[in-house]
DNA sequence: ACCCCAAAAATGGCATACCACTACATTGCT
DNA sequence: AGCAATGTAGTGGTATGCCATTTTTGGGGT
């Protein structure tokens, strides 16, 4: 399913997808300020873009819960809402879990071993405090473990969600300092996927989530760092 | 959140809700069958709308999981592939599984009861064979535990993919004549709710949807039945 | 008869213009 | 001074035209 998203290829073309990509950055980064207003036209002539593709980058955005679209004041920038995070991450969490209770019976045993390499990657990554690698390795194995759920709407919803959270998760990994209690529950996972135990590996995983993400909500506000961008009006590519 | 569904509200604008809801409603009863075109220019000057609104209209259809979009050679009428609907299905009982254990905690007394009132009502359907009522209060006993898990993400994201299985769930109402297991499987459910057993009632759910959508599977193809309408290219309200 | 290449048709995407509606502000009246 | 009405500007929505890319089709050559 998605073809609208298959369509939208990065290589090709996708003048809405750079816009998209220049705001959501920009917006991630935090250059942006919730609150900020996004007024469509101006904002398509800042970037050499008429309003068309600026229209449906707006909307995409605002499907991935960045901006806000009040019916006749324009776009605004959306504020992260501590609680809204928490209700995504709970869903997020309901999905893991109904994921990987898949993947206990569709996973092969390669995959699992992928999977445990992938965790004592991380597990070193660790052990060495390397915050990048850690979230990089801990994010693609819950990925890796939804993929193996083998359901491709699972998938997809389980991606939609995950990237609405990124911002999130981008911000919180800086001063997430309770790694060995998620690094433990990780192990517990991985001890229960391996038994292909479904109903264990789901409740871990929805107690592993809960954990973390709560710990973040009790937390107030964001850091608000850098603001400066000495006037960007080009678009470029700059791919992730 | 979802401000952008609010502002397509139904009553002041919307040429492309029109367009959609008269897309959706013609593939939903079957007078469109899969497979087949739907040009945009074409379509659009058939209905007397331009590209712009069409081309909306065909991307939420898209993401509905009605029409499939292909590249370069236009949108078709997307195929209700069982494997797909299964698929969704299980996402749904997972997505319940969660928004009930949820609602456990936080419904009142009178939201369990008002949801006993409702399941009594389906049961008088059910006693009278009343295909139609039963299932519109199945559907309204589904959707009202999930609003009283009161996490707006689930919610939402609840109603987006149960729009999409409403295809199949117009067919399959016509015959499915399983219903005293689905029933009793209610039964349960209530019970668990009455009694806030959340682990149990997210295993009922989850046995419930599992139960219900493969048999659907299992079916393999769509009665057509009617299909009276006189050429219908005007584009009126009919709303819901 | 088969294959390859070129022209034509169709589609997607972007830009732009025009119109309707709403929010906001200024002004005038009570 | 407060309130209401009107005017203005900004926004959303739709129509339409043009261009790039792709698919398809038809013709010519081997």
């Amino acid at each position: 399913m998605n073809q609208m998203q298959a369509a939208e290829q990065t290589s090709p073309a996708g003048l809405v997808e750079k816009v998209a990509n220049y705001l959501r950055e920009h917006i991630v980064m935090d250059h942006f300020q919730p609150g900020q207003r996004l007024p469509e036209r101006t904002l398509a002539q800042e970037l050499k873009v008429s309003r068309t593709p600026m229209r449906e980058a707006l909307k995409i955005l605002a499907t991935e819960g960045l901006v806000v679209l009040s019916p006749h004041r324009g776009a605004v920038v959306a504020d992260v809402s501590p609680a809204d995070m928490k209700e995504k991450a709970y869903v997020l969490s309901v999905l893991e879990q109904g994921a990987a209770e898949l993947a206990c019976e569709n996973a092969t045993d390669d995959d699992i071993a992928e999977l445990q390499a992938l965790h004592y990657e991380m597990k070193a990554a660790f052990l060495r405090r390397d915050r990048q690698n850690y979230f990089r390795l801990n994010q693609e194995i819950h990925n890796r473990i939804v993929s193996l759920s083998g359901n491709a709407s699972l998938i997809e919803i389980h991606a939609n969600l995950s990237r609405q959270l990124y911002r999130v998760r981008y911000l919180s990994n800086q001063k997430n300092d309770k790694w060995s209690v998620a690094m433990a529950e990780h192990e517990a996972i991985m001890a229960a996927l391996e038994a292909r135990d479904a109903e264990r590996i789901g409740q871990e995983l929805r107690n592993h989530l809960g954990k973390t993400w709560i710990k973040y909500a009790s937390d107030g506000d964001a850091a608000t760092s850098q603001d400066e961008d000495g006037g960007r009006t080009t678009l470029e590519d700059e791919s992730s």
